[in-house]
DNA sequence: CCAAAAGTGTTTCACGTACACCCATGC
DNA sequence: GCATGGGTGTACGTGAAACACTTTTGG
């Protein structure tokens, strides 16, 4: 069955830049495409948004789908429309950036790829279609984001230590920070619950494991309270 | 003549929110609708993305052809995907927003808009589709970025006191300013030229004029330099 | 006992904030 | 001469940045 229309449209897409975190790098998710174009080449996951599904919608079931994610931290990141971006015809796309910790979410191959895998996102391989330049942009709004939004967390398990948070500022700020400074302005903003756990099988002092207070945040990015690191 | 595609697919728009600056407040530019659905109504300039023109040039053209603007700064904001978001059938709309200074742009009414016209941005009228909230958004947008961007400018003509600009500020953050303090930090950053012209036609002391020094700012803006108010 | 990371305070300096009066101009 | 906004400096307090040693644990 075909549809039908007075003129033509362009075609919409979602494709979504995944971000992750182990212990050496910032990573991102990419597929292998198994289908033209740039078959064979890695690309963003993603694809076609149906008529009937939000946006979000859509990028929630591509990366199911193509990588067997659900259920993480989704934001929209901006809409390519260049008239030249798909060889095939135009497609607008709207870009989404998710976060997830590696450690909780194990990632598969499926439809339309051949393969997943996580690459550092400063060793990428060369991309289908502007997906470079969604990885550049997304990377500048995690950046910019993380220093005035608690999304940080999101990369890290539910539990984790200090050294882990600051490790993360550090992968993705591209800078060295003060051990004694961040501790003191992280716990300051008094957000973090101190558990009663602490790291395990580590040959060293094990560290203290903290959880972030996300209902005590709620509560006051609703009053007139800035998180700010 | 017709186009026909396999799967069924949304149409795409663009929708513009354009600030303004006059003396008493922050107006934003509305459209009076002259075809269904919501005839009669006032929305956003806007309209159908061609298919061979990109997401900004579409929204370029609809601000000319509804209002006469050119030449603006103009900025994407977010992507509205609801799927009920208009009565007729699936609409995807690319939202931007334009920053226009009053005193040298005229607004006229034309293809599709029975008339054009101001409105202060806490005083609108009853929108068409999801307009005011894409209005919304647009405002917080600007509230945030006015802080660490230097997009205020674009709301004042070329030369300007700097009473103005911080008029433009205390009207966007919605709060007070101290005088003394504004003005040290703004200067302070050395991006304000001081011109030899002052005011003309005041009942008081006429205050000097002073002009964003882009070139610099530009300079600045590649090595690691914040704008910050 | 050695390696490795955890954990902890103080000083200094810059910047944000609060605050009030005289000046120039037009009518 | 009076009304209106233009223009200016200082004191105080908070918060960011720099900086080094002791503790705990496993191997």
């Amino acid at each position: 069955m075909t549809h039908t229309y007075e003129y033509p449209r362009a075609a919409l897409t979602v494709d979504c830049v995944v971000f992750g975190l182990d212990d050496e790098d910032l990573k991102v998710l990419l597929i292998q495409r198994a289908l033209p174009p740039f078959e064979g080449q890695w690309a963003l996951p993603g694809g076609f948004v149906r008529v009937d599904e939000t946006l979000e919608d859509a990028a929630r079931r591509e990366l199911e789908e193509e990588t067997g994610l659900r259920k993480v931290f989704l934001e929209q990141l901006y809409t390519f429309g260049d008239v030249e971006r798909d060889p095939r015809e135009r497609v607008v796309s709207v870009a989404y950036y998710a976060l997830v910790n590696l450690s909780d979410h194990k990632v598969h191959a499926a439809t339309d790829a051949r393969d997943a895998a996580w690459f550092g996102v400063h060793d990428v391989p060369s991309l289908a279609f502007d997906h470079a330049a969604i990885l550049q942009i997304a990377l500048e709004r995690l950046r910019g984001k993380l220093r005035y939004q608690p999304i940080g967390f999101e990369l890290l398990p539910k539990k984790f230590t200090l050294s882990q948070l600051q490790h993360l500022y550090e992968l993705v700020l591209e800078r060295e920070l003060d051990k004694r400074n961040f501790r003191k302005r992280v716990l300051a903003m008094d957000l973090l619950i101190e558990t009663d756990d602490v790291q395990q099988d580590v040959a060293h002092r094990a560290a203290r494991l903290y959880r972030f207070d996300e209902r005590k945040y709620r509560r006051l990015a609703k009053t007139n309270f800035n998180f700010e690191l």
